[in-house]
RNA sequence: GCCCCUGUGGCGGAACUGGUAGACGCGGCAGACUCAAAAUCUGUUUUCUUCGGAAGUGGGAGUUCGAGUCUCCCCGGGGGCACCA
């Protein structure tokens, strides 16, 4: 064995295990294997610049259970790549007069050089960057496919729209009815958008939820509400004196008996009908409009109406007639825009019936209640009722339960032909188009007389052009002198490319996939490699994305399996959203952030390093720029080293919960590292020379010897499971038993030399660099992360004896170390044998004596 | 308003299907080594205590031989959704 430095130096072996896995492309794996495969993903990031905690976080998580799993003779793969397209490119564009190729690519360079000395177990050479016409190229192609399946459509719809900028907002970028950058209030503007038809897989996202056992259940409930699945019925309510019919939606056709009047969005055919001339009515929709959209102005928001000349026919009584108004709580965007008004069972129709005078009709009266006391309370009353009950003053429906009243209502609207049961989504279809240079261009043609024509596909990639400029605001690829003006692929005649591009989220929607096969050149991945890899086992990232991106990655690859490019329908077998990474925040007497660098912190009080003036702590959190309390990754490897860092990250906080940055806890890591390194290197005897295990194991031996082997079983049952934290204070007992050995008992270096190689085989995950360096140093040839994971041998998880707390009375008194196969007689008599439990009987005898086998004993007195 | 998560020492957090509450770490205190400091090591650290014990997992009830864990009600913290018919 190589002679051991008395301190460890991180610096030269971290660099030293680095080196050797590219050397010897440790981490490269092919798509072929006789071992079980193991796909294990991080979202890929965004190249910003500059690597921030966070990321450390999450591609610490992915590596240690892509390592894990490695070990544990899978085939994974563990690749990274870079979601380049985005809006910061061409802010930087806009702000620095630089290039967004230019500057995305000089980002991706810096952050990978940033990951590098983390120790990540990677497969570089799959790397992918998705602004590269090599990437985008294919999914150009795909949208091609998804026009031929029907799956992509252009309509006109509403957007938000920036009118100093000159461009549409994704909903994020509007900051309280202003446009992020521009400050200017956003409008409202119909315009002509690509859409993706996710709402065609609506019930099938939904359904395959349930399948999705290993992803949380926080995520699915979000998805499952984003997609918003609701069941009721469509009506046709006849308007009087013209020909046509009210369509309206409801979930409560049930409550048909107690409608009072109709009511439609402003936005709605009728009401925009009524509109020409009508001074009320464009006063009363301005007022609407002047509302707003925040959630506090919604709050807070009276209810509106107004009176149309319009009036309906009731569906199921004769000679009834309904008003309709035209009110600013209906909106145009789901279900029909109009709907039928029941105010007695629903608080938003009960406070419009009351401001306008409305009749209010109890139809729903609860089980126990009695129903015409109940009834006149309800009407007389301010407060609807939306719970379960029995039907009432409801004809044919009387006496009916909530559900069946629902299905009678449905039926009988079918047998009239005035209705039908119908299920409504809220989700809507994805629009694509984005008035922005970074991205991927929509590979359409728009041609006078032939229409939007797709790019023909010998002529894909539609690359971006290099030679843009940022000094004017809108679209740079409308602005471009020449790349927009071509000829019609069908008829030849003058036409025009579409100058929007793609949303960004499109990009991240098969990444998954390329990575299976990212050299492919013709279809993106071969459905083969993607056959082998796909779903993703593990995938790790932020809650943010919990309906977004992963939705749209569901989505994408139902449609990408419609095309028949892809045999699965989910992507992620796997899901984990880790927390973030905060730290408490500084300001200074004037209200200003500080950076946790310039600030001195004394027990509670913090000061300011420079002058000593006094610096307020706030609570922590995330750990953002415009806080100031970010922490560079950059700077605590290279004071601490990655083992540490990696060490951090997975210790004290479950990886689900937010996990506070301290000084304190990387110090601690850092003492660990320290603390295992002595442990080979200044031992308190030669375990290695006189390793022998022909006597056997003793005392502190055999201790070790069943911990180590008790510690296999419970890192591995952590590791696979993720719980991190607790895998790591288990390895920390470990080191504590092992370091508390003299040396005297049988087989005592045999046991400590056991000890020693069974933690570095279950921490080399986790902190690799320091682990393959000690398991040389020790005299092991075969690197540590070529070596199979450690199995636990039973004889050592075998306890001859085992301790039985005994109480009295459900409290703990005393205990006894008894035979592992004792009988429960002999067990009994030596619990009631204790002193502490004669104190409490006393004199009385034992009215029961409980015996868990392995557990405890609980004496009844 | 609806839905979800969460509440355990000074702090982060352990506690498998109900069975020794506080693992492991951070911080603190005391001591050793040192001229001194750092580093390291040893001990101690839930609270109260008449040193026998007693109380204790946000509060209150319940189920049980036994509850941090299960049930019901209430309170606090965090997050998501929302004029969704």
């Amino acid at each position: 064995m190589t002679r051991m430095e008395e301190r460890y130096n991180f610096r030269e072996t971290e660099q030293k295990w680095q080196t050797y896995w590219n050397e010897n492309e440790t981490f490269k794996v092919e798509n072929v294997s006789d071992k079980p495969k193991c796909y294990v993903l991080e979202m890929f990031p965004y190249p910003s610049g500059r690597i921030h905690m966070g990321h450390v976080r999450n591609y610490t998580l992915g590596d240690v259970i892509a390592r894990f799993r490695r070990a544990q003779g899978f085939n994974v793969l563990h690749p990274m790549g870079w979601d380049s397209f985005g809006l910061p490119a061409e802010n930087a564009a806009i702000e620095n007069k630089v290039h967004p190729a230019k500057w995305t690519r000089e980002n991706i360079k810096t952050m990978k050089a940033q990951f590098q000395p983390m120790g990540l177990s990677i497969d570089w050479s799959r790397e992918i960057s998705t602004c590269e016409p090599e990437y985008y190229k294919h999914e150009q192609k795909m949208f091609l496919d998804f026009l031929k399946a029907g799956l992509a459509y252009r309509k006109t719809s509403m957007v938000n729209w920036d009118p100093v900028e000159n461009t549409v907002l994704a909903n994020e970028q509007v900051v309280d009815g202003c446009g992020w950058r521009s400050g200017a209030p956003v409008e409202r503007k119909e315009l002509a958008q690509w859409f993706l038809k996710i709402t065609d897989y609506a019930d099938d996202l939904l359904e395959a939820l349930q399948t999705l056992e290993d992803w949380p259940d926080r995520v699915r409930t979000m998805q499952t509400n984003w997609i918003g699945k609701s069941e009721g019925a469509r009506i046709w309510f006849d308007l009087i004196g013209r020909d046509d019919k009210l369509e309206v939606y409801t979930t409560r056709p049930d409550t048909l008996y107690g409608a009072s009047f109709c009511a439609i969005s402003i936005n709605h055919p009728l009401a925009k009908e009524l509109m020409d001339g009508n001074d009320d009515l464009a006063a009363f929709v301005a007022k609407c409009n002047a509302i707003g959209t925040s959630e506090a102005a919604i709050e807070t928001a009276e209810k509106l109406g107004f009176l149309t000349p319009y009036k309906v026919k009731h569906p199921f009584i004769d000679g009834v007639e309904l008003p309709v108004y035209i009110a600013n709580f209906v909106l145009m965007e789901y279900g029909t825009g109009a709907v039928f008004a029941c105010p007695a069972h629903d608080q938003r129709d009960m406070d419009f019936a009351r401001k306008y005078g409305l009749p209010i009709k109890a139809v729903v009266a609860p089980k126990d209640a009695d129903a015409a006391t109940f009834a006149a309370e309800l009407e007389a009353g301010n407060e609807a009722f939306s719970g379960d009950g029995i039907a009432i003053n409801s004809d044919f429906l009387n006496g009916l339960g909530v559900t069946e009243a629902k299905h009678a209502a449905i039926e009988k609207l079918k047998a009239l032909g005035v209705g039908e049961g119908t299920v409504q989504f809220r989700i809507r279809d994805w629009g694509v188009s984005r008035q922005r240079y970074w991205g991927c261009p929509i590979p359409v043609i728009h041609c006078p007389s032939c229409g939007a024509v797709p790019v023909p596909e010998q002529d894909l990639p539609v690359t971006l052009p290099e030679d843009v400029t940022f000094d004017k605001p809108g679209n740079p690829l409308d602005h471009h002198p020449t790349w927009k003006h071509v000829t019609c692929p069908c008829c030849g005649a003058k036409a025009q490319r579409e100058t929007d591009t793609f949303d960004t989220f499109f990009e991240s929607s098969w990444y998954f996939a390329r990575f299976c096969d990212a050299d492919n050149d013709t279809t993106g991945f071969d459905p083969k490699a993607a056959d082998y890899w796909l779903p993703v086992d593990q995938y790790i990232g932020g809650i943010e994305h919990a309906v977004m991106h992963l939705l749209y990655a569901r989505f994408f690859t139902r449609a990408l399996n419609t095309c028949g490019s892809i045999s699965v329908k989910e992507p992620f077998k796997g899901l984990f959203t880790q927390g973030m990474v905060c730290h408490e925040t500084y300001k200074d007497e004037d209200g200003s952030w500080l950076y946790p660098g310039d600030v001195d912190k004394q027990g509670d009080k913090a000061v300011l390093i420079e002058n000593g003036s006094p610096v307020t702590i706030g609570r922590s959190e995330k750990m953002s720029k415009s806080k100031k309390n970010t922490v560079d990754p950059g700077k605590i490897i290279e004071s601490y080293g990655a083992d540490a860092a990696r060490l951090f990250m997975l210790s004290d906080s479950p990886p689900d919960r937010d996990l506070e940055w301290t000084e304190s806890g990387i110090d601690g890591s850092w003492r660990y590292i320290q603390r295992l390194w002595r442990l080979a290197a200044q031992p308190k005897f030669d375990f290695l020379s006189q390793a022998d295990t022909a006597d056997g194991f003793d005392g502190e031996a055999e201790a070790t010897m069943k911990l180590a082997h008790a510690t296999i079983n419970a890192v591995t049952d952590d590791l696979a499971k993720l719980r991190f934290n607790t895998a790591v204070a288990k390895l920390r007992e470990l080191t504590n038993q092992i370091a508390d050995m003299k040396g005297e008992a049988k087989g005592s270096a045999a046991a400590y030399r056991f000890g020693l190689e069974t933690l570095l085989q279950l921490i080399v995950p986790m902190t690799p660099h320091i682990a393959e360096e000690i398991w040389h140093a020790i005299g092991n040839t075969t690197p540590l992360v070529d070596t199979p994971w450690p199995q636990a041998e039973d004889k050592w998880l075998i306890n001859d004896t085992v301790t039985l707390v005994v109480q009295v009375n459900g409290k703990k008194r005393g205990s006894i170390d008894v035979a592992a196969d004792a009988a429960t007689a002999d067990i009994e008599a030596m619990a009631l044998a204790l002193p502490a439990v004669q104190n409490q009987l006393g004199d009385r005898a034992p009215k029961k004596v409980i015996v868990v086998p392995k557990r405890i004993v609980n004496i009844v007195g």
